[in-house]
DNA sequence: AGCATTATTGAAAATGCTTACATTTTGCGC
DNA sequence: GCGCAAAATGTAAGCATTTTCAATAATGCT
């Protein structure tokens, strides 16, 4: 009756249940074919009666598998992953593998012991996202021996795969189309998180503004906080006007938003604003941000798909993988 | 030199490279104390040299756990969850626990295909976020033979540990304030997707008007999808005006905001907006709404707490930890 | 019926660790 | 030096699977 007597049930239980061995079992539960219709019909009976369910962690030391994939992410932004882990979740259900979650924050020896811990655990693989990887990070990063993939982040290392969206030609089209017009005062508004995809960006838009032989000097730093920024984007609005206002962040984008307002400036009437990457956050503000639309999903789930590529040993002919994105044209630009 | 040569590494090699038994091997990696200082540093020499990492499949094996626990969350809001979770593995990082992540949408055999993932990989624990649990998933869930804590919803499952807030006394004391001041035009706006934390959170508020001798009727159902919901409250709102506006999330709040606003009722000369649960879409919103703060990181935290003391055999004196919230004024409201 | 195949099954080794128990070493008092 | 307890180390039996290889049963053919 009490929880303590119930014994557990192994293979054992099983093929002693069944009348079998117990490899007959192992043959049945991995559906491996040669099996006798009659004696599989057996064993299933026994496996129900018994409520057996086989131990992964046996079969992961038997096979020198674990079915386990690691994924890394920033603590910081569940708010932007959200939608990534959905994607990974779903493929990662559909071909049975396991998730586990690990976050960095940025102190220095983080890393080195996040992989620790994941060696350890003997993942099958690791997803990585992470938009700015310091070099000893990246480094680290190299020396493992499992098969990763990297979200939104092109990596050299030439065992790994990368998943991302090209936000250089994004940002290259887009303010290719604004110097056609002849509009030319744009600034992207950005902090120092992020150093990869800012300089990404940036490449983009100078590449833009050099075919039509001007040059592009307009990022603006700010501080990291959200309120420091606040702050630093209020007193710089008080002073300055542009045409064109870039984040990165549609948190960023409402906080200039605000503080163009507070400072006079009509949005998109004498300023256009524009965030590059979009959250649940842009569903709420008025005016909305145009934006571009990152397949966040359509991340999560590739990555995970060509991690099970590369775990079954199929040939992964392409090491990169370039989503595309969308740029939507909301209340808050007019050009 | 290549990869593939690369021979693994085992307690064998290290007890071998070290000219000891593996047994010494294992009490010095597992710190068992009773080891000649003099043996020992030989042993770390070893398994510094060879780059040894017990292998925790195997280590899970022979002690019968796995030092993982599971989580289990709805698929949709990492917007809510993300701080929970942060807390949830800073308080597994001190523990050395894994994580792993499972997501269940609203499909009705999805629970039982979840647990019965997680009863196969041995966790040693089940953490479960889910405000609202179907009668067959609570069955499901008690015939769990692991410790549990659930987070943000209280049950009756005796084994199991609770952590969560008090809408209800929270929205008593609320609503209390108001209708001491004699404020009794309040309603609430929901959808049907989380009918516990609903029908907690009307009982509060029913209490504090059956005290003051009247009686509570201002729920008011609106669409689940977003989009749907807008175009109810912008129909709603061009026919109704109350005092007091309340609902669920501040997205929600949010909507409500945008919709009075589109229909002449101003916030909050006109009308008070106040959301029930908080997230970062707040900061970025003007007016700012009233809310309660959820301490969404130290939900997580102590879950995660909490559950390390069930599995140490710690004895868990209070089965259910009732925390804190806090009520912020902010812009969105005049009383 | 007898033999050669082939389809099923079982026995046992392997996976990498922990730990109870057995054995050896050490230290100490005389 | 000797004896004995305590400390250190080693041996081997689990832990729950998979899988190779050998053994057995079933089948087809003459």
């Amino acid at each position: 009756m009490s929880n303590s007597e119930k014994k557990k049930v192994t293979i054992y239980s099983v093929a002693n249940e069944a009348g079998v061995s117990l490899a007959t079992v192992s043959r049945v539960i991995n559906d491996s074919g040669l099996v006798k219709q009659e004696t599989k019909d057996k064993v299933e009976a026994a496996i129900v009666k018994l409520g057996y369910r086989p131990n992964a962690v046996a079969q992961g030391l038997a096979l020198k598998k674990t079915t386990t994939i690691a994924l890394v992410v920033p603590d910081s932004s569940f708010l932007y992953i959200g939608k990534i882990i959905n994607g990974l979740l779903d493929v990662a259900k559909i071909y049975k593998y396991n998730i586990t979650l690990h976050t960095t924050s940025s102190s220095i020896n983080e890393m080195s012991e996040i992989i620790d811990n994941i060696v350890k655990s003997r993942a099958d693989g690791v997803i990585i996202y992470n938009e700015s990887l310091s070099n000893s990070e990246s480094e680290v990063l190299n020396s493992f021996q499992v098969p990763m993939v990297y979200i939104g982040h092109k990596t050299t290392n030439l065992s790994s795969c990368n998943v991302y969206v090209d936000y250089s030609q994004a940002l290259y089209e887009l303010v290719n189309e604004y110097l056609d017009k002849g509009i030319d005062d744009i600034i992207i508004v950005e902090d120092r998180k992020n150093p990869d995809t800012i300089s990404q960006i940036i490449s983009g838009i100078s590449r833009a503004y050099e075919e039509h032989g001007k040059k592009f000097d307009g990022y603006v730093e700010i501080p990291e906080q959200y309120h420091n920024s606040y702050e630093f984007l209020n007193e710089y609005f008080s002073r300055h006007k542009h045409d064109v206002v870039i984040s990165m962040r549609d948190s960023q984008a409402v906080a200039v938003l605000n503080t163009c307002r507070e400072n006079g400036i009509r949005v998109p009437e004498d300023t256009d604003v524009i965030s590059v990457l979009d959250s649940r956050i842009n569903d709420m503000v008025r005016p909305r941000i145009s934006s571009f639309v990152i397949p966040s999903y359509d991340l999560g789930a590739l990555a995970m798909r060509v991690m099970t590529k590369m775990l079954n040993g199929e040939t992964v002919k392409e090491r990169d993988y370039k989503l595309n994105y969308i740029y939507e044209r909301k209340a808050s630009t007019k050009n």
